[in-house]
DNA sequence: CAGCATACGATACGAACCGTCTCGCAACCC
DNA sequence: GGGTTGCGAGACGGTTCGTATCGTATGCTG
């Protein structure tokens, strides 16, 4: 559909604040009120482009090929790296934006992000293989590092290169406390 | 000021929006002008009412009186209590769709969420305490801990009563590999 | 093929805000 | 008491909103 093709292309060029059923409609040569008669806002269209895929580029794929550790830390490397594009930041903290507006557009950019399917299953995987304890919740562990990555895009707290490890080292627990401490709760 | 009131006034009652300069202007009994005179920016205005306190609740601080543990479990129980709470629901939501307009309103809300001194305090006295190795990266911590946070605003993934322990325990290392064994029953 | 329904492009419309500008008016400063 | 300054008020041209109304093109039905 052009209209898709039309709101991709001005929500890249503009972000989601500045995009107008207007801009779309002339932009695909289309009427306003067909745009309106398919969509009920703003945000729907921007939720349909990205679910169509027109909007986001695939996310690349990581080999996942060593220990989970490593594979992990590759994993948040590369997203980090994407997110802290100037290119993509911009259109990113534009659909946190329409996130706000529309649940259905926060959960598609947290499944490109990284809740996606593939990564779950490398933390299934290192359960299988011993490298997680079989009782790890693996949902939470990856909410958390997407959440990292949330706050990165929207509070862009100062992070040298050794973060995507801390995290990662973080969250596979390699700062544990002593057991003893632990269970004096 | 009367403005900063009404803009929180008003940001309360219809998220960030629909908030325009003219209803500010008009429910402060002021003119626009005077608002263009000090503010370049409605994002600017939300920033500093948020500053200024009259926008948020002050957050309830924990007593951080127990365990590490215990504490953060606690602190995170509280914060996840507010988020979810469905009238800050919606305020939340405009704080970030305003946070990518405005990196002011993200930082003070990074502050208001959860990297406020008093949660970073007791995680330096975890340390201190031997609860924590030295060497654990605390910033790290928390942005992971804010990230869990803002994940639920946007996206709300399902979550039970034992979300807040699961993601203390990840964060703490409780299912670090190496503790693989001894946690097994 | 005739008749008709439907979706379309285009465009007009009133409403809301935008950000700028220009008024008087009051308070304050020498 | 003259001059300055910040103010409330609101006029102004623009933009976009969401709705309504055209005439047209396409395609289905009989």
């Amino acid at each position: 559909m052009a209209i898709l093709h039309a709101t991709a292309r001005l929500f890249l060029a503009r972000g989601f604040a500045q995009l107008s059923i207007e801009g779309i409609a002339a932009d695909a040569g289309v009427g306003k009120q067909t745009i309106y008669r398919w969509w009920p806002s703003k945000s729907d269209l921007v939720a349909e482009a990205l679910i169509a895929g027109v909007l986001m580029p695939e996310q690349v794929a990581p080999r996942f090929d060593g220990t989970l550790r490593a594979d992990l830390v590759q994993w948040m490397r590369a997203v980090l790296a994407f997110v802290d594009h100037p290119e993509y930041d911009e259109m990113l903290k534009s659909l946190i934006a329409a996130s706000t507006a529309n649940p259905a557009i926060g959960e598609r950019l947290r499944e490109n992000l990284g809740a996606d399917a593939d990564l779950v299953r490398r933390l299934e995987k290192g359960v299988e293989d011993g490298e997680l304890p079989a009782a790890a919740p693996i949902a939470s562990i990856v909410e958390l590092l997407v959440g990292a990555i949330l706050v990165r895009i929207v509070a862009r707290p100062e992070a040298d290169d050794g973060e995507s490890e801390r995290l990662i080292d973080v969250v596979l627990g390699r700062y544990a406390p002593e057991h003893d401490a632990l269970d004096r709760t």
